[in-house]
DNA sequence: CTTGTATTGAGACTTAGTCTCAATACTGAT
DNA sequence: ATCAGTATTGAGACTAAGTCTCAATACAAG
């Protein structure tokens, strides 16, 4: 999956360095959700001697590529997930923070009767679903 | 709608003090969203002295009581728009901050099988819609 | 009025993210 | 292979966003 990663950002014309690809790595073996901040951790964990402003480039450059996308928590923070190009969007699990993609099944319908009603010429929307995944449910009752 | 603010917050059971009723009169002019950091720009520029603290306390109280809900922003920013207590969408203009609400139309469909495609147990989602209002709209065409 | 307690402002502190700049290291051309 | 030009880098200063503490204040119930 880093090599996926590492290909696109070919593709997208820029240099593949040494701290992009540890990134590309790190990011990789990641489950789930992600805040810059946790990525910033892991790449001191491993003295890969990576700076914060490379982090947030990187992260930058993915999201532009949409290679990851930028998910807004319930409470506020925000963090990336690794996802396919195509528009879709996240389930993401309140407990574990497993992430699962979900298409549009119906969203366009939605928001088209929202732009009749309201008379805006919708550009873009964003839909986050939270809630526990199938394994939290079976690991536990309601936290 | 300052004075609805303020009946919310009476019931709620906190204290009706001089720097709520002011913020509340503060955000009840304001039009469409706005930041934490706009509404405290309001405050010192009416040099009301109030604290930074006292204005995140106060949206942490309206946003308890769904009195004003916080909205991510494309650019990453948080903002809050006022609005009612029951569960619905915005409608964010991004040429000129202004809100439309919509209510549900259909997406509590698009949850359901969402949830059935992916076996999550689903327990809340968030819409943001961002486009143009009808007066930008009018006003010329896209920056 | 008085009194108990919620609320306050100040400002230190933390966290998130951006910016600058000189040094480094890709990459395509030779 | 090596070279040269330029994208990228890390360090760390900087800004912005938000939280926390604590002594002082002010609300509201009696």
């Amino acid at each position: 999956m880093a090599r996926e990663l590492l290909e696109a950002l070919d593709q997208a014309g820029v240099r593949l360095t040494g701290p992009r690809r540890e990134l590309a790595a790190l990011i990789a073996r990641r489950t789930g959700h992600f805040t810059a901040a946790d990525l910033l951790a892991d790449a001191e964990q491993r003295s890969l001697g990576i700076g914060r402003a490379t982090v947030f480039r990187l992260l930058e450059l993915l999201a532009d590529q949409n290679l990851v996308e930028r998910v807004d928590l319930p409470d506020g923070r925000h963090a990336y997930v690794p996802c396919e190009p195509s528009h879709h969007h996240h389930l993401v699990c309140v407990s574990c923070g497993a992430i699962s993609e979900v298409d549009d099944c119906g969203i366009d319908a939605v928001t088209a009767e929202a732009a009749r009603r309201s008379g805006f010429e919708i550009q873009s929307h964003r839909l986050e679903l939270f809630g526990r995944c199938p394994r939290c449910q079976n690991a536990g009752p309601r936290q």
